[in-house]
DNA sequence: AAGAGACGATAACAAAAGATAATAAATTCA
DNA sequence: TGAATTTATTATCTTTTGTTATCGTCTCTT
C-alpha cells in the first residue's frame, strides 16, 4: 500500500520495511479532525483510502486550501517541520484509512537518511516541486476568472469535482457556494 | 556591496571573494528586459541599486508577479535551475546596478559548495522559505478583498507603494488600474 | 420511519469590479 | 523648456460576484 513511495527513496527494501514499522495504520470516520489550526503538528499521514482537506478559519468562514487523495502524504508542513502553530486544520472528508507517523519517529528516519548523500537532493527536489506547485496555483488565481478556474479544475483534477462537496470547492476557488452554483448552471 | 550575503554562507572570506569574481557588475537603464518569457534563463542577478519586476503576458495584458529591490537575488528560479522556458519576463523598473552571474559559473560554485555539509541544509531552508512565502501570499488572495490586500501592502511592503508605478501594483493585486485608483480614493 | 440538519439550486437585490472613454497630471526626452 | 507619451483619476455603464432568503432534496441520527 505504501509501495509507491519506496521507488522514490534511495533505500534497500529492508531499510524501507524497517522505517515502515514507524507508521501506524488507522481508520477514521468522515469529518474527523486530525490537527487543529493553531496547534503544533506532531504527526504526518499517508492516505491509503479516502480524502482529506486542509482548511483555515477566516472570520468565521472556513476556507479550504488544499485537498488530498489516495497515496498522497499529508501534513501541515510548516508546523510539522518547524514546530510552529499550524495555519490549517486537517480534516477528513470521507471515512479514511491512513498511515500515521509521529514527528519523533520521522526524525529518526531523517537522521539515518541523512547519511545517504542522495537524501538531501531528494528533499530539495521535493521542496522545489512544492514551491513550483504553489506558484502555479497562485498564478492561476491572478490570471483566471472563477469560471475559468472551475473549468481548469474539471480538466486537471476531476477527482475533486467528483468526490468533494461543492461548498468546499467554492471556497477552494475563492468564491461563494452560490456563485459556484451559478457558474455550474451557466456551463450546462 | 554583496557583503550581506556573505554572512549567510558558511564560507571563508577568501572563498567568498573567489566566488564573487564570477559576478559581473552591470548598469542598465529603466525598462531593460533581462530575460524574456519563454526563453531559458542563463543568468541570475543580485540588485545593488534599483528595482525590477517579474511579469508574464496573459492574453496581451501584462501581469506583474513579483517585485525585487536592493540586496535581493533575482532569477526566474525554475527556468534557471531546470533549464526550462521561463514563465516570466524579468524587467527593470528603475535604472539598475546589478551583479550578474552565468549559470555555468553558478554551477561551479554549487559544485564546490556541495563539499560543505551545511550547504544543502542552507539551500533547503531557502527553498522552504520561498515555499512558505508563496503560500502565505496565495492565502491572502483567497482570504482578502482587493482593498484589504492593498492595505496589507502598504503595511508590509511600503517600498512597493512608494517606488512602483500604480498600474504594475494593480496587476500585482489582481485588479485593474482603474479599480486600484478607486480603492485609493476611497481610503483617503 | 420521522425529524433535524446539511446541501445545492435559484431568485432578488446590493455591492464590487471590469470596460471604456474623457480628462488631468506627471514623466520623459529631444 | 516644451511637446509627446505615459500614467492616474474620474465618470458612466455593464457585468460579475456577494448577500440573503426560500425551497426541495438528500442524509444522517435516533
Amino acid at each position: 500500500m505504501l509501495d509507491q513511495f519506496r521507488d522514490k527513496f534511495p533505500l534497500s527494501k529492508d531499510k524501507w520495511d524497517e522505517y515502515m514499522r514507524y507508521y501506524t495504520r488507522i481508520e477514521v470516520p468522515a469529518h474527523t479532525i486530525l490537527l487543529n489550526e493553531g496547534d503544533v503538528s506532531k504527526n504526518a499521514f499517508i492516505i491509503e483510502k479516502g480524502c482529506l482537506r486542509l482548511w483555515f478559519n477566516n472570520n468565521g468562514k472556513d476556507i479550504t486550501f488544499q485537498f488530498f487523495f489516495e497515496n498522497e502524504a499529508v501534513s501541515s508542513a510548516e508546523s510539522f517541520n518547524k514546530s510552529i502553530p499550524s495555519l490549517f486544520t486537517i480534516e477528513t472528508i470521507e471515512p479514511c484509512i491512513l498511515y500515521r507517523i509521529h514527528k519523533n519517529d520521522m526524525e529518526k528516519i531523517l537522521k539515518e537518511l541523512n547519511e545517504h548523500p542522495d537524501t538531501k537532493e531528494y528533499l530539495l527536489s521535493i521542496a522545489f516541486e512544492r514551491q513550483f506547485h504553489y506558484m502555479k496555483h497562485f498564478l492561476s488565481f491572478i490570471r483566471d476568472t472563477p469560471t475559468q478556474r472551475y473549468i481548469n479544475l474539471i480538466k486537471e483534477k476531476p477527482q475533486i469535482i467528483q468526490r468533494i462537496p461543492q461548498h468546499y470547492i467554492a471556497s477552494y476557488l475563492g468564491i461563494t457556494p452560490v456563485s459556484l452554483s451559478r457558474i455550474r448552471s451557466k456551463l450546462k
